[in-house]
DNA sequence: ACCCGTTTACCACGATCAGGGGATAGCGTG
DNA sequence: CACGCTATCCCCTGATCGTGGTAAACGGGT
């Protein structure tokens, strides 16, 4: 029978993980607890067969806990289950050990059918990480055709209409819809219309962040 | 609305595919063939939006289709569908542009949730496949450095404090309040407080503002 | 002539933000 | 020691955003 470490700041989400797993006789959860200096702490004395740690740790940070339970125990499966869907946190769980890397929108079945996988030597990863991961490859591996790929770079990362960087610019300036709308003579509706085409071509979901995006890809003058 | 092209050479599957599809009021299945060089036909004559193809085709490869979709049609997402789980096939595949690969043993469920992450932005892949992938990303970087490291950039015109800029940073990553308060491990409330005062200081008014801001005066590394 | 991307426009919902309070604590400097 | 500054935490409210729909008109290119 797996044996189960929880390492979750978040009382309610630890408790709802503790119970799902209680809940399912084909685990055991030997121990749940909030702190990563608990974590690898109950490591050492527990010695799971499954880690599931959550990333942003009060103290001592989920990678550390990865990391020591990687290191110590190689039998042990370690999963990620966290909100933090970005590269950075995504790369260095993988560095450390992660095995499996959840976000916390993902529903209790697949959240108990991912631990299954784990135990079968299967990788559960959120689909939208997994698209982080896969795009990494890309730039890891430089690739066979070197013309080919710069083209291809170009209609996939910068492909914004003369419209779409004329919105970012304003949006890089602080205004809003209304204000917007009103400087370019549309609709405020239009606006967002034009925002959203915006943010699925830079792959964002903010205004911060597509003003870093497209300062990074020089969309955006800084004059 | 999203179109779908399948090629899969076993007439069995292939029927299975386009049934579920069809079955399904969100697709449309412009296309159904059984070899590679039908596949590469289709794809320039129906330019779909989504690609189910297996690899293992009598004619032309699989990964063969896959390149030239990803080449002439950027827009359109790829999914491998097929038996072969070997390191060299998904290595393959997602070098030519895959961005889903699942195993031909998934389930209606996951296939057509699978499809629907891929429309998402996301990667759906088999966990097991997944596993491969994540042992090749050890094999590539045995130590590799990722951390968020401190700035020390004493260049600032304006003074913001050290906890004022990273959370600039993080803000200009997309993060919201609560997960910007756990990654610096501190209440989301304080992540307010600080950027109330970051928006005093650089006199703006959004985030949007802020990061483009930030960016010109060389606040913020655009890595 | 037809298709397709762009631009335009609107609705609605929940999530999130901006900004206004106020409060406690540590840290240096004068 | 008092002062200023930073950092921390909490409350509130209305405004704004993010994102899912839908749908029209225009223009360039096939």
């Amino acid at each position: 029978m797996p044996r189960v470490l929880i390492v979750e700041d978040d009382p309610a989400f630890r408790a709802r993980y503790a119970a799902m797993l209680a809940n399912d006789p084909s685990f055991e959860v030997v121990a749940s607890v909030g702190t990563g200096g608990e974590g690898l702490a109950m490591l050492d004395l527990s010695k799971p067969d499954i880690l599931l740690v959550d990333l942003g740790l009060p103290d001592v940070s989920g990678i550390e806990v990865i990391r020591h339970a990687s290191r110590t125990l190689p039998q042990c499966e370690c999963m990620v289950v966290t909100v933090f869907g970005d590269e950075e946190h995504v790369l260095a769980s993988i560095e450390a050990g992660a095995a499996g890397y959840l976000l916390k929108d993902a529903s209790e079945e697949s959240f108990l059918s991912g631990i299954r996988e784990l135990m079968n030597g299967g990788s559960p990863i959120s689909p939208i990480i997994a698209r982080r991961l896969l795009r990494r490859f890309h730039a890891d591996s430089p690739g066979e055709n070197i013309a080919v790929d710069k083209a291809t770079d170009e209609t996939s990362s910068v492909a914004l209409s003369d419209r779409e960087r004329e919105i970012l610019l304003l949006a890089s300036k602080g205004f809003n819809y209304p204000e917007m709308g009103k400087l370019m003579g549309i609709s405020p509706h239009t606006v967002t219309s034009h925002v959203k085409k915006i943010y699925r071509k830079l792959q964002v979901h903010s205004r911060g962040e597509a003003v870093f995006e497209a300062n990074r890809m020089g969309l955006i003058r800084t004059l």
